[in-house]
DNA sequence: GCCGTTTTCGGCCCGACTGTTTTCAGTCG
């Protein structure tokens, strides 16, 4: 690439994207499976990385990314250069684009729908519906009455949104674990867990699920169905139901016998990925891992275990913690004895942005906050308020009722915190006097996040005031797409100024996402988990931002406000 | 197409469920 030229490359997320089309169309032309395989798994790996591939991909580097080779890689280059991989272009002309939709059908998948397009000649959704109705398709071997049903309903039904959204972290947590403590109270229950991708403190997820042990499971399993919340019960059995609660969340219960617990609690947590990486391993050294234990192919003999723990040394690895689970490097880490000591919420000590009734939307006052934080164990809170809310000698009112408290609170201690706005030319919207008489300042975008907003945040690290980046991507999950932040230049910024960055806690920012974080932390940038709470009840949102920090690997140390304030302070220089 | 604590060639996770079948392929998680 020219030195200079503005060239916008492609999100990863694009990239991604045009690796499992091309993927779907190679399979309904019949290509070999471990191809797609391969094209899928690099998807999914580009999917999570914190950087652009394609810049990788420019460099050469993307193919020290495991699951990225040469050839993979080159059809990177192809989408930077050419707009979209060369094959994917030429394979989209052979394969009608509805067969493709085709698969989308629950039941239908690419043999059948190759079988459909190639020996009936049906190319659209629409053909696809007439020829159900009119019993056209079980003709073909493997088709029944019950499919064309299927496919006659599901193309009935209004039009699905294109995207299914994914329930917050912070909706289902809670949830899962209420249910939790209910199961674990009735007599029949011996353990009883969350799993799945809410143990794993996955941002979003798609159902909820919990893994049980019971002297009874007949008698669990039934208690589950009849909780008074339970509007639906989709699917019940002697030892697994599934239920449909009044707020519209599917929960899964899997009632397990005792000695395999571990095996799985372990399989049910996944991911599939980690999964499918650590059986893979797992048969190198002639073991087969599934739920029912873990096989010695040679001799037959299998070791089943109600311990998870007791699974992974079993296997060779240090105990990896759910949130690692993603098969992006914890495998190999905890083979070699390297894994983090992840941080952990009781590590923090206080919480440096909350709000107060200053700001219009706080709904607690600052003392009730105080309060609140106290109760936690902190032994600090930062009251960052909106900068405009603080105009005409409110921020001096709110100062001396800071002060005023301070006096009432013992060795707890409020901060005169500041939450300013980078301007769309990216100044901030309060002057370098004010702010410098606050004790803490985390500068935020709020608007116009199309415009240079990398440019905007690292005008506002090199002002000395401003002490930590607000939700630095500005995203809302399911509702707004993060800023177009460069964040190695960020990263390095912040180290240059000091400036730290935040895990923001809140349930629809969590920001910087996990990805992001592992790559701060990895670039050496301190970060501050910290609720945003505008109210009491949010100042427990850290839960959810600990959660983030252990899926980015941080450590304690790697976490800001795990230290005391002084501590804090003398980092600030 | 990718990759190596046997390997640069020859493998590539595992089982449950479903609908279609008389023994299994395809789909799903």
């Amino acid at each position: 690439m020219i030195a200079g030229m503005a060239k916008t490359l492609p999100r990863n997320a694009d990239v991604a994207e045009q690796l499992e089309l091309l993927s779907d169309i190679l399979e309904l032309e019949g290509e070999a499976a471990y191809r797609l395989l391969a094209y899928r798994r690099a998807a999914a790996l580009v999917r999570e990385q914190p950087g652009l591939v394609a810049e990788l991909a420019l460099e050469g580097k993307a193919k020290e990314l495991p699951g990225i080779g040469k050839t993979i890689e080159g059809k990177i280059v192809e989408i930077v250069n050419e707009g979209e991989i060369r094959a994917l272009t030429k394979h989209k002309a052979l394969v009608p684009p509805d067969v493709v939709e085709f698969t989308r059908l629950p039941g239908l998948g690419p043999k059948t729908a190759r079988k459909i397009w190639q020996e009936l000649g049906v190319t659209t959704l629409a053909d696809l519906k007439a020829a159900a109705k009119a019993e056209r398709l079980r003709v073909l071997p493997g088709i029944g009455a019950k499919l064309e049903e299927r496919i006659v309903k599901e193309l009935s039904g209004k039009r699905k949104a294109p995207e299914e959204v994914r329930p917050l972290l912070g909706v289902g947590l809670p949830a899962v674990q209420a249910v939790v403590t209910v199961l674990r109270a009735h007599p029949a229950a011996l353990e009883v867990s969350d799993a799945g991708s809410v143990r794993r403190r996955k941002e979003t997820f798609r159902d909820l699920d919990i893994i049980a042990t019971a002297s009874e499971p007949a008698a669990l399993t039934d208690y589950f169905t009849k909780l008074r919340w339970v509007e639906k019960v989709a699917a019940k059995g002697e030892s697994k139901a599934t239920v449909v609660s009044n707020d519209g969340l599917r929960f899964d219960l899997r009632v397990v016998p005792a000695g395999l617990y571990g095996n799985l609690l372990q399989h049910f947590t996944g991911s599939k990925h980690h999964n499918v990486a650590l059986r893979e391993d797992a048969v190198r050294v002639g073991f087969s891992v599934s739920e029912n234990g873990v096989k010695d192919v040679e001799s037959g003999e299998v070791f089943k275990t109600g311990s998870e723990e007791a699974l992974y040394e079993f296997l060779g690895y240090q105990y990896i913690p759910p949130e690692l689970r993603e098969n992006l490097g914890e495998l190999e880490a905890a083979r070699n004895g390297e894994l983090p000591e992840l941080v952990e919420l009781s590590d923090l000590r206080g919480d440096l942005h909350a709000h107060s009734t200053w700001s219009s939307d706080g709904k607690n006052s600052i003392e009730e906050m105080a309060a609140e934080a106290k109760s936690r164990g902190y032994s600090y809170l930062a009251i960052t308020d909106h900068s405009h809310y603080l105009r005409d000698g409110r921020l001096e009112a709110q100062a001396r009722e800071i002060e005023a408290l301070n006096e009432t609170l013992g060795r707890f201690k409020l901060l005169k915190g500041i939450e300013v706005n980078i301007r769309a030319d990216g100044s901030l919207d309060v002057d370098d006097e004010t702010l410098a008489g606050r004790d803490w300042v985390v500068a935020s975008l709020h608007t116009a996040f199309d415009k240079n907003p990398t440019e905007r945040v690292i005008s506002a690290m090199e002002n000395p005031n401003v002490d930590c980046i607000g939700h630095l991507t500005a995203r809302k999950i399911n509702r707004r797409g993060p800023a177009d932040i460069d964040l190695s230049r960020v990263f390095e910024t912040a180290l240059a100024t000091k400036t730290f960055l935040e895990i923001n806690s809140q349930p629809d920012r969590l920001d910087l996402r996990d990805a992001h974080a592992r790559a701060a932390g990895e670039a050496g940038v301190l970060l501050s988990i910290s609720s945003d709470a505008h109210s009491t009840r949010a100042l427990a949102y850290p839960e959810l931002g600990v959660g983030q920090a252990r899926r980015a690997w941080l450590t304690k140390e790697q976490v800001l406000n795990t230290r005391t304030w002084p501590q804090i302070k003398k980092l600030l220089g």
